[in-house]
RNA sequence: GGGAUCUUAGCUCAGCUGGUUCAGAGCACUUGGUUUACACCCAAGGGGUCAUAGGUUCGAAUCCUAUAGGUCCCACCA
């Protein structure tokens, strides 16, 4: 029989993949004999695809529920995709534009059929994708954001914050994107770090009945004619003796006050801050403060109306304005100074048009009474965020939490469920279906012959986190008719097994950058309606960014394609190459290398399992001088998991995987297998390789978390399973006590075998050539119980302890004795003194700096008796060894 | 401007509550190797005043203060 000495990932990975899914190991039920480990998957855009980010959070997820699985617990990780309603409805109006075809020449019907059609045809896309990746999600359970149900949920959710008070309507200044013709969150507008280049303006404005004039700075000439006020701080000594008077806005020659307010910053432009309550955030406050009046010049595709009260400017776009009100006022002199300014201007993250800030009628969630639960269970440690500096990021921000804007002026998401049904602001109700606003409006209004053709839906849409905000609860479909109760506005217990068993959930793997946007969102969701939280630990994984610390993005087009990455490296590969250099919390900077690492460790397991696979067994043959091999390898197996545990417990991923690979490449394969290998083409003993089957069994079951398809492949090539006893549904390791002395020794021993091999690659002496050692020792016992292991390490042929120190040597000290290796060629004497010079040189610069500490009284009388001990301890080891070096230089000189 | 956080080997990072895990790991690098499991490999080796300056202490990579530089979040000057 041969197997290839190359592992193929390719066939094996599908297979694998296949027979999971089809014996439903990823399937999770409530079931009351064990423990519940729940993850659900951060839910990513229906029409995306699959990006290294996604690689590594995927990879992390996976890695925490496969292990969960093999402990015994009901391991459900709940897969699905959000709706992510402007980035999918962008797509789609792009798609259709390509068609020729205007989203406003469709009707709301037509427009959300084609948005449909397009989630039907790219929304399995990226599923598909994590398939390949390994991830063992519980794919019955796949929930998408606008599945009815889910709908039903968030619309429910609305109408239940709306009559608890928490929701409310309200005209505020919104980031409104002209193009996409929606208001953005704060979140959605991107300002560039370095700011972009604009023009500060100076322009005078006359003094009502005056001949004097004030200056104003300004970057936006376009809104003079929204100016309602002039503000000057009152400590300037400059101008504030205008306050009080009036001055005229020009062209329009409108009167508007000079009022005082200290914003406005003494050295900043002119001093003079021309107020503008309609377009900008902070002016609007002014007025709200000194009640001015509001004059929105600006349309909301960005053209001026005729507010604006010039003709010639109605209808143009704001920056056309620009130009032409930056030529009138030109012409009439009006322009004092025109200087380059810097400013972080925002604009839209998906249309890159610059955000206007805009009066609008939208709908907010009061966020401060509701939020408390949430701030207060990440403050007191209810829930952990790894790594832990994001909690005082989070404190920060909920501290200043700001009602949340969650109307989008889309098509593509949850309506939100308000009926219009008068001409004033107030003639609304907010209900669940058409049938019920239809009685609120009749109660309402006070008239009874309303139908249903007096309704006017609200148009717009809930912001995308204001559906997936219930993720953690409504993949479990909680929201039912009889399980939630409408008078308390709280889910009843009890009446779903799902629920109830799987929440909340145990972790949360996510990114940094929506730690506000949705994952304190859904915390404050699980506190209102479970009155729990909706996980336990939430993991913030790094943004995934290439050798030059850019972030990976395809239109840097920097980003390998995650598909190709696994074909030609495996997703064992991938996986392990992404959490090489992934430290929880830090940004992963992805190097292609890693992966490679990923295969060659692929390649050596399987290689390591290849040798063990071919061996004959010699059923007679005695095993005895094994057994320090294998005692040792138990030991450091259980060392090794015990370390496991430690790191998995703080997850931290990327130490967890180095511990295997380290067991395994260093331990298992350069020492254990070393050790224990029978000369070629003899047969091994059945003792040694029924443990040897034993310890690559559990290597292979702590390995699978992290390379879930060879592990699976090697496990099912060593015996034949059934399939019970895959190993996908196999039982975890329990660390166990090791023998820390078994470890130490063999540490010993392994020091003796590397100097042995050091001699060698300094006199050119081949691996082949059998040396002989001796050994002056005072710990024989130590050398003796590893000596066998050290003779076919080191190739000896033969170990004997000596009383007297031989000659024409090659010599080494350690802390274990003094070491002799005869050798029949000629010794290079000189290289030899300056080695041992420097050696020698190093040990005394030691012993001194020891005795310094030791002589020291304050030292000996302060510091603990084990720390003065420990120093004891190493002076008399320096002194030992600087004897025997000594020893050995006046000989050899 | 407010806040957080970081600076340890060429690179990416570990080093928890100050003392044997104290100067570490992986990769990269150098040297030598056709040792029948693996050249996707083996063996050995060289790399660091732990950002800088002070302080606390018997003792500091670790605690404190300041400085410099980086990263991130929030707010934002019209």
């Amino acid at each position: 029989m041969s197997i290839s000495t190359k592992y193929d990932p390719i066939e094996v990975e599908d297979k694998w993949y296949q027979y999971w899914l089809e014996n439903n190991f990823f399937h999770a039920r409530p079931n009351p004999e064990k423990e519940p480990y729940s993850i659900v998957i951060p839910p990513p855009n229906v029409t995306g695809e699959l990006h290294m980010g996604h690689m590594l959070n995927n990879t992390i997820q996976d890695i925490l529920i496969r292990k969960a699985r093999m402990e015994g617990k009901e391991a459900c990780w709940v897969p699905g995709t959000d709706h992510a309603s402007i980035a999918t409805e962008a797509k789609v109006v792009r798609m259709l534009r390509e068609k020729g075809i205007k989203k406003s020449d469709l009707s709301r019907e037509e427009f959300l059929k084609y948005a449909w059609e397009w989630k039907e045809k790219y929304g399995g896309i990226i599923l598909e994708q994590l398939k390949k990746l390994g991830a063992s999600c519980d794919w019955e359970r796949t929930a998408f954001t606008m599945d009815d149900d889910y709908y039903k949920a968030v619309i429910r959710v609305f109408v239940d914050l709306f009559n608890k008070g928490y929701i409310y309507r309200g005209l505020r200044m919104i980031n409104w994107d002209c193009e996409a013709q929606t208001a953005l969150s704060n979140e959605e507008v991107i300002h560039d770090e370095n700011g972009e280049k604009s023009i500060l303006y100076s322009v005078k404005y006359k003094i009502k009945d005056s001949d004097e004039y004030v200056i104003i700075a300004t970057l936006r000439p376009e809104t003079i004619m929204g100016d309602t006020a002039v503000a000057i701080n009152p400590k300037d000594e400059r101008h504030n003796h205008l306050i009080g008077k009036k001055a005229l806005v020009p062209f329009i020659n409108r009167e508007i006050p000079i009022i005082g307010d200290d914003y406005v910053e003494l050295d900043f432009g002119s001093g003079c801050l021309k107020v503008t309550p309609a377009h900008d955030q902070n002016d609007y406050e002014i007025g709200l403060r000194h009640s001015l009046e509001v004059v929105d010049t600006i349309n909301l595709d960005g053209t001026l109306n005729e507010k604006c009260e010039i003709p010639r400017y109605v209808g143009k776009d704001r920056f056309e304005v620009r130009k032409l009100i930056i030529e009138d006022l030109g012409k009439t002199g009006l322009i004092v100074k025109e200087e380059e300014s810097v400013t972080k201007i925002g604009r839209s993250e998906r249309t890159n048009t610059v955000v206007e800030p805009k009066l609008s009628l939208q709908w907010f969630i009061k966020m401060k009474e509701i939020s408390r639960k949430a701030h207060a269970a990440v403050m007191e440690d209810e829930i952990l965020l790894y790594p832990t500096k994001f909690k005082n990021t989070y404190n920060h921000w909920m501290k200043n939490v700001r009602d949340w804007c969650i109307s989008r002026q889309l098509w593509w998401g949850q309506r939100i469920p308000a009926y219009y049904f008068g001409k004033v602001e107030e003639d609304f109700v907010v209900a669940e279906t058409p049938e019920d606003a239809l009685n609120l409006a009749r109660d309402k209004s006070g008239n009874s012959n309303l139908t249903t053709d007096d309704l006017q839906q609200d148009p717009d849409v809930l912001d995308t986190w204001a559906s997936s905000w219930l993720f953690p609860i409504e993949v479990f479909h909680a929201f039912g008719d009889d399980k939630f109760d409408a008078q308390k506005g709280k889910l009843i217990k009890g009446k779903n097994a799902d629920l109830d068993y799987f929440y909340p959930t145990d972790i949360l793997v996510t990114a940094p950058e929506i730690l506000f946007f949705w994952v304190a969102k859904m915390i404050i969701a699980g506190y209102e309606y479970m009155d729990e939280k909706p996980f336990r630990n939430v993991y913030l994984t790094g943004i995934v960014r290439d050798k030059l610390h850019r972030k990976m993005s395809k239109s840097l087009g920097n980003s390998p394609d995650p598909l190709e990455l696994i074909k030609e490296y495996g997703a064992d590969g991938v996986r392990t190459g992404m959490l090489f250099s992934s430290p929880a919390g830090n940004d992963l900077l992805f190097d292609i290398k890693l992966c490679e690492q990923g295969r060659k460790f692929a390649n050596k397991i399987w290689n390591a399992f290849r040798l063990v696979k071919n061996w004959k067994v010699d059923e007679n043959r005695p095993s005895d001088q094994n057994d320090f091999a294998l005692n040792w390898f138990e030991a450091r197996f259980n060392q090794a998991l015990t370390r496991l545990e430690d790191h998995f417990s703080k997850f931290r991923m990327s130490d967890g995987l180095m511990t295997v690979y380290k067991l395994i490449w260093d331990d298992y394969c350069a020492w254990y297998l070393e050790m224990i290998k029978p000369p070629f083409g003899e047969p091994i003993d059945k003792a040694t390789y029924d443990r040897t089957i034993d310890f690559q069994e559990r290597l292979m079951k702590i390995l699978h978390p992290f390379m879930p398809f060879l592990s699976e492949e090697i496990w099912q090539q060593i015996t034949n399973r059934t399939t019970e006893q895959a190993l996908i549904v196999s039982e975890w390791p329990e660390p166990k006590a090791f023998d820390k002395l078994l470890i130490d020794t063999a540490s010993t021993a392994f020091e003796v075998v590397t100097n042995i091999r050091n001699i060698r690659n300094s006199n050119n002496l081949s691996p082949k050539e059998a040396l002989e050692l001796q050994i002056l020792t005072s710990s024989k016992e130590v050398i003796e119980k590893a000596s066998s292991a050290i003779q076919k390490m080191a190739n000896l042929s033969n170990l004997t302890f000596v009383t007297d120190k031989p000659d024409n040597c090659m010599h080494f000290v350690l802390q274990s004795g003094e070491y002799f290796v005869p050798i029949t060629g000629e010794i290079d004497v000189e290289s030899q003194i300056e080695d041992l010079k420097k050696e020698l040189e190093y040990n005394m610069g030691f012993l001194s700096s020891i005795m310094k500490k030791l002589q020291n009284e304050r030292f000996v009388n302060n510091a603990p008796g084990k720390v003065v001990e420990i120093e004891r301890k190493k002076q008399s080891d320096a002194e030992v060894k600087i004897k025997a070096l000594e020893e050995r230089l006046a000989k050899l000189i």
